[in-house]
DNA sequence: CTGAAAGCGCTAACAG
DNA sequence: CTGTTAGCGCTTTCAG
């Protein structure tokens, strides 16, 4: 309780404080002897370092930010696991920020972990950022990786799946079924990773023979949201035969919209999702889904940072981008013609 | 990017840099010119306070940690984003740490954030822990707050929900429905909630007239745990005419496994989890399961760590338990005599 | 190899 | 109301 400093461990050992630090740090420089003495005084006084004012001296914290929309998204959960596991093999802590896709909140955060000098800031940034965010994100001092392509501007490094192929993968599956009147349920405008899943699943769409329609809506990427856009489209557009959602989470809310308006999935419409949670394989029927390495794309996004953290002065942007892949599982038919 | 400091705030408005200081944390002391005279360099030259050096005069880091096991347990990520949004709302930062379960890694953590002097603790401690770890933790100097009630030694703070109520209902509903040869999967010996969820559902089930017979498995509270457990249940065990599993996690998988091994639920066996995590509803059948109030279990949490960490001195413990109610839905189905 | 001294950026008495 | 002066606990030159 009464906090021991470095002094008390000199005190005790009998040294000046400096050599104290070099013997802690497992620096050269120092005497085995002195060493062992100043470590046995350490452990008796059980001595901890207070990493505040270590960080206030060298600059670095030893603390990364993950921002995310919202880690009841399992997806963000198996992320922020890998972006944990990383960062603490990193020697690292993790803090965690739910923006829930609100710009404001968002550059909030960033402002707040600024002030609290975090080495590095993980994020899915909400839509393409305006001009200003961008520039004021790019020259804050501190490395950013973004968890999806990063506008028009290449200032930024990225850590993304190949959304775009992903949304592919979705029609070419569905086209090959038969399926040509269809839904896509996706996110908020603007919000990059599903945008280019859209963009991939309507120009493959269209570009089936005989081509494909589809109506798109948009609204909250959720389990909710995606209950909400189903309901409405059953309603509205019953002639439906196959929807995609941008996400699983949201496919489970369209599976239960369909459970309660009576519609059987797959035999009166097929359902496709994307993530490829670990309970898409439990519910009913299993969720045939476009799978996204989660995990890694966490684990990847430390290890990018880090590097630049490490780097010192402006980092190269740098991107990677994961490969996805189709698991076909039992929510989708074959149409009769 | 060159790093402006309060110095130069005081350079640009020229004043002295501790009226800045007044001025920028709105104290009382300093005359209205002056400080818009501050404000105004503040903003020109884009000051950012340096909260790390900050907390190392004040002593006060505004960062709280959140161990728990996993936070892609759904359990947890409800609860974690309890914690985070009390935690922004009362101006700190939450720190997230994956213990696995595992002592050891979990006490490297507590010391990891010592060192780095976070304000207070909230913890999912594995198991009891052991009298020498209690007292190292009662000690710290940090104020903590058990997510499980906190061993013999009544120094913790907690806040937990009735879990043994939680089993009792459990086992009523299922001694209602006419089971009596019934089995309960749970997590690792001696992990303190789930124990207490087992004590409440065993003791219950014994009471019955005429007496249940429960078999009591332990493997890992997860939904692969759930589901490996299960499959060894209907195996060796197939007259059991319903299961509980600690957790919804673990429910999952049993679901899985029912599905595989061909058992219908309800039809072949009931199942009845623990949780009421959102994707209950969407799961083949919908489960029935005990609900206990996760965000606002994290809400609470940090509301008591605050309170304590805003006392000072050492705290006095409080308990805080939370109710938990029965969802009936439809994974359990009444026995025909 | 070790000690002395100068800060990191900020707050908090203590004087004016 | 504002300026001076000490540090917070640690690392890091710079001299011995």
């Amino acid at each position: 309780m009464p906090t021991v400093t470095i002094k008390d461990v000199a005190r005790e050992s009998g040294v000046n404080i400096s050599t104290v630090s070099r013997a802690l740090s497992g620096a050269y420089g120092v005497h085995g002897k002195t060493r062992e003495r100043v470590l046995a005084a350490a452990a008796k006084l059980k001595y901890r370092p207070n990493r505040v004012a270590r960080a206030m001296v060298t600059g670095r914290s030893h603390t990364l930010a993950l921002i995310i929309s919202d880690i009841r998204n399992p997806f963000f959960a198996e992320l922020a696991r890998g972006a944990e596991d990383a960062a603490r093999a990193g020697g690292c802590d993790l803090v965690l920020c739910n923006s829930d896709l609100d710009a404001e909140k968002q550059m909030d955060y960033v402002q707040s972990l600024l002030e609290k000098r975090v080495d590095g800031i993980m994020m899915n940034s909400v839509a393409e950022l305006s001009a200003a965010q961008q520039s004021q994100l790019a020259s804050c001092g501190v490395p950013i990786v973004l968890l999806n392509r990063g506008g028009s501007a290449r200032a930024f490094s990225t850590v993304t799946v190949d959304n775009r192929a992903g949304g592919q993968l979705a029609a070419q599956y569905l086209i090959q079924l038969g399926h040509r009147r269809v839904a896509h349920l996706t996110g908020p405008r603007r919000h990059g990773n599903m945008t280019d899943r859209a963009l991939g699943f309507v120009s493959a769409m269209k570009a089936a023979r005989p081509a494909g329609q589809v109506t798109v809506i948009h609204g909250q990427n959720s389990f909710s949201g995606g209950y909400e856009m189903a309901r409405r489209l059953f309603r509205d557009n019953p002639r439906v035969t196959a929807v995609f959602t941008a996400n699983d989470a949201m496919a489970f809310g369209a599976l239960r919209a369909a459970m309660e308006a009576g519609r059987s999935v797959p035999g009166d419409v097929s359902l496709i999702g994307f993530d490829n949670v670990e309970l898409a394989t439990v519910v009913h029927p299993p969720l045939t889904t476009i799978h996204q390495p989660k995990y890694e794309i966490g684990q990847a996004a430390v290890s990018m940072l880090l590097r630049h953290v490490r780097a010192e002065g402006r980092p190269v942007p740098e991107r990677l981008v994961l490969g996805v892949e189709l698991i076909e599982r039992q929510s989708c038919r074959r149409l009769k013609e």
